[in-house]
DNA sequence: TTGTAAGCGTTATCAT
DNA sequence: ATGATAACGCTTACAA
C-alpha cells in the first residue's frame, strides 16, 4: 500500500541497500544471480526510488526544465506544445521528468528563475524557447551557474562557445530557398515576402534565401519586400500593402505560417480568390496550417524530434556523455497544399 | 557560488536551522526580531530551499503533474497550452512547480504511471486531461493512492463521491443554448448541429442546449443533427451531409472549434459564400477561430483561469485547506466574429 | 562481488 | 520562543 523504499527491496532480496542501488542503476559489479534476485523483489515489491532521494543525494535531479516566454498569444507559440511533446518522450525514455516554467520578458527577474532552476530544482538542463533563448542576460546567468542549456532555433550567435549552450534548429536558409524555388517552378516571378521578426536571426536567413532563390539575375524590386514580426497582426499591414499595389505580386510567401495566415485574410476581405489570383505560402506548419481555407503551403520542421533531441542531449551530458556539437541541424521538408499554384 | 543551505542561513542569522525553517516557512512562533535576522540572512545569501529536501522530509513535494493523453494530433488539444499556463501561474504563487507527463490511452499502462506519480515524484495532486479524466481505471488507481485529481471538462459521474476528485467545467449546456439563441435572434432557423464525440458528456450537454433553444414549440428535424467526434477530420462528411441537403440549413453550429472550421473547409469547397449563404459557430475560441476566413463566432471558455484554479485547489488542499465542492463551473462568454449573420 | 557508514538539505519531534 | 537531533530514501566513498 505505502511506498516501498530500497530497504523493502533489499530485505527482499536478502542483499544490502548498496547492492540494489547497485542493479537498479545498472552498475557493472553485481552477480546475475543476486541481480536477478533483486529485480524480482522490486518488481514484486512495485518498488519505483524516489526522485527527491535520489536527487538529494546523487549529482542529478532526473529533472528537465522547459522554459517558455509568456503573455506570448499569439498562435505562433503553438509549436511549444509539440516540442514539449518530444521532450517528454525522450525523459520518459531516460528516467527523467519534464518541467514547464513561464517567465515573463517584461518585468522578469531572471536572478530568480536562475536561483529557482539551480538551487530549488536543481534541474539537469533547460531548454529555452526563443526569444529567452537568444536573451544574453539569462544565458550567462544560466552559464555562470552552469547549467545545461539547449535553445530552440537560437539567433544569437554565440561564435561557438560551448559554454552558451547546445541548439536545435533547421537550415532556415534552405527552408525559405526551397519555398521560393517551388513558387518559381509554378511559373511565379512577382513574389512577394514578409518579412520576420528583426531581432531573429531565423528572420534574417529566411530573407536570405527568398532573395537568392529569387534573385537569380535580376535585381528585387523592394516593393516586393514588406516587415513584419512573425505575428498574424504583425501581417495584416504588409499584407495590405503588397495586395495594394497596382502590380500585385502573383504569390506571397510570409517568413511564417502565422503571417501567411494574416495574407490568406486580407485576400479574403479583399475579394483575391487563393490560390487562383494569389499563391501563399509561410514556414513552420503550424497545427493550424491543414485547417485554414485554403489549407496553407508550407515548410515543416521536425518539431516533436527536436524536441525529443534537445531533451536527450541534457540527458546525456548529465550522463557524463560529452556531445562537443555545438548546433543540431534538422531536415525540414516543404508541405505543398492547396494555397499555391500556377499564376493565372 | 554554490547553492547556500538552511545552515549557511542559520550561521548568517545566528539561530538554529529549526528556526530558519520556521520563519521561511511563516509558522507562527518566531519573535518579529528574529524573523527580520533570518529573512535579511537568507536574501543576502540568495537562498532558497531544496525541492528535494523537503520533499524527502515534509509531506508535501510542491510538484503537481498535469497529464495529458498523448498521440492526440488534432488541433483541439490546443487549449492544454492555455490551462497549462494557468496552472504554472497558480504554481509560481504557490511555491509549486508543474510537470507535464502524457500517456498514450492505446497500449498505456496506467499502473506504472501511478507509481510514477505516487512513488517516484510523489506528486501533490494531478491535473487530468480529457478524455483521461474519465477513465475509471486510472482514476480507481490514483484514488487509491489517495492522490488529489483535479478533472478538466470531467464527463464520467462520479455522483457525487469526493473521492474521485474535484472537477472544473464550464455550463456546456447554457453555452450551447445560447449560441443557439444567437443564431435563432439573427433569424435563422433551420440550424444544423454537429455532436460530439458520444462518450464526452460535454457532448450530451452541448446538443441537449441547442434541441432546447431551438426546440422553442416545434420539434427538430432530424436531418439537422450530424455525428461527430470533436476532431476537425470526422466532422468533414457531417457537413458534407448538412449542406448537401436539398433544402440545407442556414446556420450550421458544431459542438466545438475544430469541427466549426471543418464546416468552414467544406463550404469554401462548396463555394457557398460564408456568412453570406451560410452561418458558422463553434464552442472553444481555438487561438486558431480568430484567425480563419471568416474569424469564427464562437464560446470563450476561461481556460487559463480553470488552469490556475485547478493548480491552486491542490495546493490549498495539500496545505489543509478543505474544500469540499466537487466541481467549479466557471463562466463562459459568446465571441460573435464575422461566421454569423443574418440568412439573406 | 558485496556491505557499512556518512552524508545530501530539509521537516518534524521532542526538549528546553 | 528556540534548539538538538532524528528521520526522509537514496548515492557515494570506503571497506571487506
Amino acid at each position: 500500500m505505502s511506498k516501498a523504499t530500497i530497504y523493502d527491496v533489499a530485505r527482499a532480496a536478502n542483499v544490502s541497500i548498496k547492492t540494489v542501488s547497485r542493479v537498479l542503476n545498472g552498475e557493472p559489479k553485481a552477480s546475475p544471480e543476486t541481480r536477478a534476485r533483486v529485480m524480482e523483489a522490486a518488481r514484486t515489491l512495485n518498488y519505483t526510488p524516489s526522485l527527491s532521494a535520489r536527487a538529494l543525494s546523487g549529482s542529478r535531479s532526473f529533472l528537465i526544465a522547459l522554459v517558455s516566454p509568456g503573455g506570448v498569444s499569439d498562435n505562433a507559440m503553438l509549436y511549444v506544445t509539440e516540442l514539449q511533446l518530444g521532450a517528454i518522450q525522450a525523459c520518459r525514455a531516460g528516467g527523467y521528468h519534464l518541467l514547464t516554467e513561464y517567465v515573463d520578458l517584461g518585468a522578469s527577474d531572471f536572478g530568480a528563475l536562475t536561483e529557482t532552476l539551480v538551487s530549488t530544482l536543481r534541474v539537469d538542463g533547460v531548454i529555452l524557447i526563443p526569444p529567452l533563448c537568444d536573451n544574453p542576460q539569462l544565458l550567462s546567468l544560466l552559464a555562470d551557474r552552469g547549467v545545461n542549456c539547449v535553445r530552440i532555433s537560437p539567433t544569437l550567435d554565440t561564435h561557438g562557445d560551448e559554454k552558451w549552450g547546445w541548439g536545435v534548429d533547421i537550415d532556415n536558409y534552405q527552408a525559405a530557398f526551397q519555398m521560393t524555388r517551388h513558387l518559381m517552378d509554378q511559373g511565379h516571378r512577382d513574389i512577394g515576402f514578409i518579412q520576420g521578426h528583426p531581432l531573429h536571426a531565423a528572420a534574417a536567413q529566411r530573407e536570405a534565401g527568398y532573395r537568392d532563390a529569387l534573385f537569380d539575375g535580376g535585381a528585387i524590386p523592394e516593393r516586393l519586400i514588406q516587415p513584419g514580426m512573425f505575428t498574424f497582426d504583425s501581417a495584416l499591414p504588409a499584407a495590405r500593402a503588397l495586395l495594394g499595389q497596382k502590380q500585385r505580386p502573383t504569390a506571397i510567401f510570409a517568413a511564417n505560417d502565422s503571417m501567411a495566415m494574416a495574407v490568406l485574410s486580407v485576400a479574403y476581405r479583399m475579394g483575391i480568390p487563393v490560390p487562383g489570383a494569389l499563391s501563399v505560402a509561410g514556414i513552420d506548419d503550424l497545427p493550424a496550417a491543414s485547417v485554414v481555407c485554403p489549407p496553407l503551403t508550407t515548410v515543416r520542421q521536425p518539431v516533436v524530434e527536436m524536441g525529443a533531441a534537445a531533451a536527450r542531449f541534457i540527458i546525456n551530458r548529465t550522463a557524463g556523455q560529452v556531445g562537443n556539437y555545438l548546433k543540431q541541424v534538422f531536415d525540414h521538408s516543404l508541405v505543398v497544399r492547396e494555397s499555391t499554384a500556377p499564376p493565372a
